[in-house]
DNA sequence: TATTGCGCTTCTAAATTAGTAGCGATACTA
DNA sequence: TAGTATCGCTACTAATTTAGAAGCGCAATA
């Protein structure tokens, strides 16, 4: 399975490309999940893999490595923690916790 | 397969439960982009398909009822449009364009 | 030396997604 | 009135992705 980037596309087109990148790397199952939990600092192998409901451990490794690619994640010695850009990635997504509230009020009044 | 919703947890827990429930609705393919294409105003039936890269009808169909069944997309006289909870949840995404311009700038050096 | 835990890899099964064909309905056209 | 076109969508099979269990090789510890 190959890493979405969007690089790929036409210089100055500018036409969504690089979010239909992000659309398409994010929307793989997991991705999201792994980087908010590494929001907090680092994680090995399997302390991530239990903090994302014990996913198996050959999906997370192709996860780790597409997200190393897309240079949001990174290896250290701490374990598997965000780059930067990861970070402010991840900073975008944050009001999504409240939106996320906002969410289920409404589906609570059924 | 079922919609993920949150109202499935334990009420005031608050442990997450909400936002990972948005991660896996928008983690399942051509959801986010669905909700994007949307943005604008309603598409019918085939223009939605044609818009997200001609994406199979079948999945299509049932991004639709899942979409609607979380009150993130209705049917109206127009075609399918964004919920007024849909709406706010691509104002929560807009600013990923930006970063994904960034995004692809770094990757771009080497 | 034995045990424990680690980061993975390998394999098969299950689930999801893709893709094609086409139905029944409505609308417009010759 | 018969033909054509387009629509929303269904039904089906094939391809791809994800799940899940087992366990290897390595390092640290007992």
């Amino acid at each position: 399975m190959n890493t979405p980037l969007p690089n790929k596309s036409v210089r100055g087109s500018d036409s969504g490309i690089a979010i239909m990148a992000v659309f398409d790397l994010l929307g793989r199952k997991w991705n999201m999940r792994i980087l908010w939990q590494l929001r907090q600092g680092a994680l090995s192998f399997r302390g991530l893999q239990q903090s994302c409901d014990g996913m198996s451990p050959s999906v997370l490794n192709s996860r780790i490595k597409q997200l190393n690619e897309a240079k949001l994640l990174q290896t250290t010695e701490q374990g598997y923690q965000l780059t930067a850009l990861g970070m402010t990635l991840m900073d975008k997504l944050d009001p999504l916790r409240g939106w996320a509230s906002e969410w289920e009020e409404v589906l609570k009044q059924q």
